[in-house]
DNA sequence: ACAAAAGTGTTGCGGCTACACCCATGA
DNA sequence: TCATGGGTGTAGCCGCAACACTTTTGT
């Protein structure tokens, strides 16, 4: 019963970066440092995976003791297991990021953390390796979305075309011509029109779309090229 | 300095689905488990992550103990946190992949342990979650196989454009129009084309290519649509 | 009248596919 | 001479990018 007795235990701790869209940019949800080593500096949501517990349990939990979201979108980014990369003791880490849309998040469980919407083009110093965990999200996300429409997971539930092509320029960190990518989103039949217009952005008001569950899904054709 | 330590500490092990080419089949080493549960059944090759050691030193270890192969090409496929994956204890699994060049590895320590070679097109059962691994290994091959010529890790230094057709053949089961194979593949300006010839495999003989290391690391175009 | 977003149409280029077609040579 | 792989060329199709153009309406 004793089989692996002789090989050492470690601990695991689940790391989240979790996306937001707002103000017409990608931000991320970062969390204060409030004791030295790295005062100052900000981290990730994370937590330690407890027993009876898989990672993607714990990253819920997390995300759900600090923002109050359930059913979240998430998924794994990779591990980290560089022995020294948190100084306090060795701790493997299984990065997760999180798609969290503005209209459905807590704002007061939010505040309570301390934490902060940062811009994913200005953000600040972060503990440990969470600057590389960042960066290879960003890089997820980005493949995600070159295959689906990610507007389900970061968009209130009805979004004009505009609104969508902003979010991916945020994504992409480039600009997208108005009328290809309007083509192209709707040539992948997985958005229903609604027959109501979001007059606040245009005068002649732009149609309210909506993702179909059921297609949406499913991986499409190539959004854009990465 | 006792920080974490109301925390739980977990086993944390590699497990490496190592790929090899022959027969012009992709195939995978496997190792059979001799002993009760699961006796019968088959294994990818694993082993326990050591203090001051990180997954990608551990899976390196293993594999050069089991196939005494060095400087092997290894990627993250992903970390399987399920509790009762393993029937034995709570095992934490960080999945790897490998690319293993036939003629590199060592026949002598792979026999010593007992090892196989399976076609995947007609892989054994596997123990614990292994068969979910493979799957998820073998995806993330054709994604890198996609976008960048995995020749390299799985060929001779030498190959002909027929054989590295045959390998993407046996990768993504399909098959390519040697034409369009060949145009594409040199399109990319990556490899080398020598001055020798294989008369093995056809009568008028084949150029031999070979990788220039300088380019052949970057991501290339799109090869394969997946 | 003008600006700004909504929405549609058009044109040209480049890449991919499906072939046809030569060459070389061993059986 | 026939089959087989090596290697090149080509015509058609399709998707994408660039950009023109029309509609609508508030200022």
């Amino acid at each position: 019963m004793k089989l692996y007795s002789n090989h050492p235990k470690h601990f695991v701790a689940v790391d989240c970066a979790i996306f937001g869209y707002r103000n017409e940019e990608l931000c991320l949800l970062l969390y204060p440092r409030g004791f030295e080593p790295s005062q100052g500096k900000w981290s990730l949501m994370g937590g330690f995976i407890q027993k009876n517990e898989s990672s993607e349990e714990a990253a819920k939990r997390v995300l759900n003791e600090t923002t109050g979201l359930k059913n979240i979108y998430l998924e794994q980014i990779e591990t980290f297991t560089q022995p020294n990369r948190d100084p306090e003791a060795r701790v493997i880490s299984i990065g997760y990021y999180a798609l969290s849309r503005m209209d459905e998040y807590d704002e007061k469980t939010v505040r309570e953390h301390g934490a902060h919407w940062w811009p994913i083009t200005e953000l600040p110093q972060m503990i440990f390796d969470h600057a590389n965990m960042v960066e290879k999200a960003l890089i997820k996300l980005q493949q995600k979305s070159g295959y689906s429409i990610v507007g389900k997971e970061l968009l209130p539930e009805k979004f004009t075309l505009m609104q969508l092509r902003k979010l991916y320029e945020a994504i992409f960190q480039r600009e997208f011509d108005p009328g290809n990518f309007r083509k192209k989103i709707l040539s992948l039949d997985t958005l229903q029109r609604l027959n109501t217009k979001n007059y606040s952005e245009s005068k002649k008001g732009a149609f309210y779309y909506k993702c179909q569950n059921s297609k949406s899904e499913k991986i499409l054709d190539r959004i854009v090229k990465i």
